[in-house]
RNA sequence: GCGGAAGUGGCGUAAUUGGUAGCCGCACCAGACUUAGGAUCUGGCGCUUCACGGCGUGGGGGUUCGAGUCCCUUCUUCCGCACCA
């Protein structure tokens, strides 16, 4: 029989599905390894094929490693909370679980088809009540914790209350809110339940606070930093604006540090490190307190990253909305600083961002006095100092920063250099070189120690002192939206309590409408029965993020109903040796996971402190998007004329999207175009050479660009095993790449000269027992090796290439030997697993043993050979070939080579200086 | 502006990590078998030259017996961050 790729795929799914040829055990003799995929949100769309690049890969490499006598764990599952079914569900009414549910099966079918090696047993959903159930518990766990600083890591909330009964607030040394206050164990006492509760809930590490946040008024939800790009959400790209809510925060910055390090110890790609890090944000200086006359604060704090030019502060910035601007502006400054607020005020956050270059600003009239030399300076306000990072203030030292230095050029403000070889002509010189001038105690010394001095001299007078300050923020946990995990807490008066966790799971109520409430409260208010006997519950949900940020340990243990996962299971996987997946979650998802891990691992519930060892990123597929050019017409209306892509600069033209699965090789199907929409039923053409031509150009894959190409089409056309390796074939994993399907009858015809290995000459399977010859053991042991390396530093796409090389080879040389062909189908077998599978119970082996049999050992003896004939190169140029003994070593090659006939006759008399040999090979000799 | 990655045939890419640049595939050309071919097989395919040869990894320079690979410089593209004091 020929190659029936669709029977064979068909056959070999539903074995190993009858046979759960892929479930896990949590127990077993053989090491561990755990290949995790970044689990889908199951979207209405489907899966196109881009989605299942990553998961081609890490089920090859799971595959290989099982080979490798791995106990596997490869799960999957869904991430079903999210915006988009609740958006849908607000336009068409329908239960956002009616229409996840419908889109999983289609996720489901579609990953099936290309016959993953998923232990489907262990199948989670982020919104099934049996697993948020756990997500809620977690909530729960950082709710009753807080972080200390002392011991570097998060302990029991209770504890920390019984320290203060017993201690009052000295010596408590936590990450917690600025509003915290300090009283003695009395004090502490003598509050009121209530009291106690809101004192507490500063230092909580899920905690309800008073704060500016990303409001997005067309999703009618808060959202986090990460899901804000340029002042726009990053689904449905709406705007976005800042706004005071009281809202439930975590405390992900107690873990800025351990995150930070962190890094260091994990297996990640650098830019995507480098991504966090960025993030995070760190930066090393000092805060200064400079001291105030007439205020009700004593002083303004302001952080710095060079303390060192504080003699050069000319002037002070506060940003806009710092809580002092009110205060210390001057009945005559009163005009120009209100006006400036409100102006400020207009202007859109993307305006704020977008316009760097004008210079903005107003004096306040009050003064603060410089700590170290007594020098009165203005106090001014300006938006280009954020409220959001360090102390809203900033110290300006305009000879060292220039921004500093267009703001003081602007407004008329002194400019002290301070160090000797600044140069501050046209711009602020920022340098660290040089000896400081102009700086009282400190002239004549270099960077390193006047810094430490300074910072030394603020400490002994208490007007400042070394300090780190992150730039990532507390991450916003609450979403006013209905398609979530429910939070559970109940509010008694002001003050939100945790409901037992008998009570868990929280269910989600049913609503009639997802809509938010005419009051503007969030759609949960619209449900009737949801009432906790002793409060009202929280109305928001959480976010999108919350589900995902442990799913990895679900999997473990997926069916417990007591722990989130057995403390067997978790000792025994431990953490993920390898995830892939996208690099857009950079910033989200893989930062929370870290925190929660970390925090999961303080509360000693989990062993490891980074939950993924290794991370591989795999490139975006691009879409290839096929455009045809309608003719414009004089009154510049469309006509129903197309010019093709060569003709089209000779008329006005609009380019329009089209079907790719109507052009080939950019030639335009035009009856299928015709066919395409009933407004083309009747289109005409003007053709170069016969053809339409289509434009051609890269854009995401999407459903509005009409350039999606599904998975569902090529599995059909070639089958599961051609697309699993074309899309490995396409290039390296991590790279981003557009889809191109031309290339992809290079690989069908591949695994059809694999299949017809096994099969004489009519189509009957046909294998000899005879004994190898030397060059099929070479062609054998050479791609044993190869794929070897390949999958190990996760470069598929060459191994395919190897492949195609191999079977060639054995198809010149007619190679059928048995002994060859079972090794080679192994080797196969993670790219290839249908065919493989088949043509393995052909050679006579059990069904389903392929996937558990042992990786062909690679035996280098086969590719020695006697004698090579080797290039000669002299000075550089080649000039001859001669043959070589491997045998040799180098000093024998020299003498070789001095004597050998053909080197005598191309050195034309002049002398050897030197042969240079490299393994064994004659590479060059330079007389 | 700052940070990161990358530039190799008509195209996707490869190069044992400093050792014969262009493997494998697509496209293309020629041939064989064929009623036919969008099937299969064989051969060719960086540029230039009838050929010998010469040139060639974005450009320029350097280190080296030897550079796609290392260093300097410059250009281009993509990605991330962006008033972070």
């Amino acid at each position: 029989m020929d190659y029936q790729f669709k029977d064979i795929e068909q056959k070999w799914q539903q074995f190993w599905a009858a046979n759960q040829t892929f479930k896990a055990d949590n127990q077993s003799a053989k090491p561990k390894y755990y290949v995790l995929d970044m689990f889908p949100y199951p979207s209405g769309a489907g899966l196109h094929v881009g989605h299942p690049l990553g998961y081609i890969a890490s089920d090859i490499f799971s595959r290989y490693k099982r080979l490798k006598g791995f106990n596997v764990l490869h799960p999957m599952g869904y991430d079903s909370f999210g915006l988009p079914a609740e958006q849908y569900a607000i336009q068409t009414g329908q239960h956002p679980a009616v229409t996840t549910e419908a889109n999983i099966a289609t996720y489901r079918r579609q990953l099936d088809q290309i016959g993953f090696s998923f232990d489907w047993s262990r199948e989670v959903r982020t919104s099934s009540p049996d697993y948020y159930k756990w997500t809620q518990w977690i909530f729960m766990q950082l709710f009753n914790s807080w972080y200390n600083k002392d011991t570097d890591k998060a302990e029991s909330i209770s504890k920390l209350a019984d320290y203060f009964a017993q201690n009052g607030s000295a010596g408590v040394n936590a990450v917690c809110d600025e509003e915290a206050n300090s009283f003695t164990a009395d004090e502490w006492k003598a509050k009121t339940t209530e009291e106690q509760q809101e004192e507490l809930l500063k230092y909580r590490l899920t905690y309800l606070r008073e704060s500016t946040v990303n409001w997005c008024p067309a999703l009618g939800t808060v959202l986090a930093n990460d899901e804000v790009k340029d002042g726009f959400s990053e689904r449905g790209g709406y705007p976005v604006e800042q706004k005071k809510m009281r809202q439930w925060s975590m405390r992900i910055t107690a873990y800025a540090e351990r995150l930070l390090q962190g890094l260091d110890t994990i297996d990640w790609p650098e830019p995507l490190k480098e991504m966090q890090r960025n993030w995070i944000g760190k930066s090393t200086g000092a805060s200064v307190r400079f001291p105030l006359a007439n205020a009700s604060a004593e002083y303004i704090e302001v952080f710095t990253t060079r303390v060192d030019t504080i003699f050069g502060v000319t002037f002070v910035v506060l940003a806009p909305e710092h809580e002092l601007v009110a205060e210390l502006t001057t009945p005559d400054q009163k005009m120009g600083v209100e006006n400036y607020i409100s102006q400020t005020k207009k202007k859109s956050e993307l305006d704020r961002m977008a316009d760097t270059k004008t210079v903005s600003g107003a004096f306040t009239g009050s003064y603060v006095t410089n700590p170290l030399n007594g020098e009165q300076i203005q106090i001014w306000i300006a938006d280009y100092v954020l409220a959001g990072y360090g102390t809203g203030a900033v110290m300006a030292v305009p000879s060292g920063d220039q921004r500093d230095y267009l703001f003081a050029k602007h407004f008329n403000l002194p400019i002290v250099p301070i160090i000797d070889i600044q140069n501050i002509e046209t711009e602020a010189d920022p340098t660290k070189e040089g000896k400081y001038i102009n700086s009282d105690f400190i002239d004549g010394l270099d960077y390193k120690n006047a810094t430490a001095l300074v910072v030394a001299k603020l400490e002994e007078i208490g007007a400042g002192k070394a300090k780190i300050n992150y730039r990532m923020r507390d991450a916003i946990f609450g979403r006013q939206r209905y398609w979530g995990e429910p939070v559970p807490v109940y509010f008694k008066g002001d003050l939100p309590y945790l409901i037992s966790e008998q009570e868990l799971p929280l269910i989600l109520p049913e609503i009639d409408k997802y809509l938010p409430t005419e009051t503007g409260e969030p759609p949960l208010a619209r449900a009737t029965d949801y009432k906790h006997p002793e409060g009202e519950y929280e109305l928001s949900t959480m976010p999108g993020w919350a589900g995902s940020s442990w799913y990895w340990y679900r999997y473990m243990d997926a069916h417990n109903d007591q722990e989130f996962a057995s403390p067997e299971a978790i000792a025994y996987w431990k953490d993920v040796d390898l995830y892939i997946g996208g690099s857009e979650h950079a910033t989200g998802h893989l930062l929370y996971s870290r925190f929660w891990n970390k925090f999961l691992k303080d509360m000693g519930l989990v062993i490891e402190e980074e939950p993924f060892k290794k991370l591989i990123n795999q490139g975006m597929i691009q879409g290839r998007s096929n455009f045809v050019y309608r003719v414009i017409d004089d009154e510049g209306r469309g006509t129903n004329t197309f010019v093709s892509h060569g003709l089209k600069s000779q008329y006005k033209t609009s380019d329009l999207h089209v079907y790719v699965g109507i052009v080939k090789n950019e030639i335009l199907d035009i009856e299928a175009f015709k066919n395409w929409r009933p407004e083309f039923a009747d289109a005409e053409f003007i053709l170069e050479n016969g053809k339409y031509v289509c434009g051609v150009e890269v854009e995401k894959m999407s459903k509005r660009y009409y350039n999606v190409v599904n998975p569902d089409d090529i599995a059909t056309q070639y089958g599961a095993d051609t697309l699993r390796m074309y899309e490995m074939f396409l290039g390296p994993l991590e790279q981003s790449k557009p889809w191109n399907t031309n290339g992809i009858e290079g690989v069908f015809k591949f695994l059809r000269k694999f299949w017809r290995l096994f099969h004489n000459a009519d189509w009957a399977f046909s294998v000899s027992n005879d004994e190898p010859t030397k060059a099929e053991l070479k062609s054998l042991h050479k791609i044993i090796r190869k794929v070897e390396e390949d999958v190990e530093r996760f470069s598929f796409n060459t191994s395919v290439s190897s492949f195609m090389i191999a079977v060639n080879e054995l198809t010149d040389l007619k190679c059928n030997k048995r002994a060859i062909l079972q090794d080679l189908v192994v080797v196969l077998s993670p790219y290839a697993p249908h065919i493989c599978e088949e043509l393995w119970v052909l050679l006579g082996n059990p069904a389903g043993t392929l996937s558990y049999t042992a990786y062909p050992k690679y035996n280098s003896a086969y590719m020695v050979e006697d004698e090579f004939s080797y290039p000669i190169s002299i000075n550089g140029k080649t000039k001859t070939n001669i043959n070589i003994s491997l045998s040799m070593d180098q000093a024998a090659v020299e003498a070789y080579i001095r004597e050998h006939e053909d080197v005598k006759k191309y050195l034309a008399g002049a002398a050897i200086k030197k042969v240079i040999v490299v393994k064994g090979r004659i590479v060059n000799i330079v007389v």
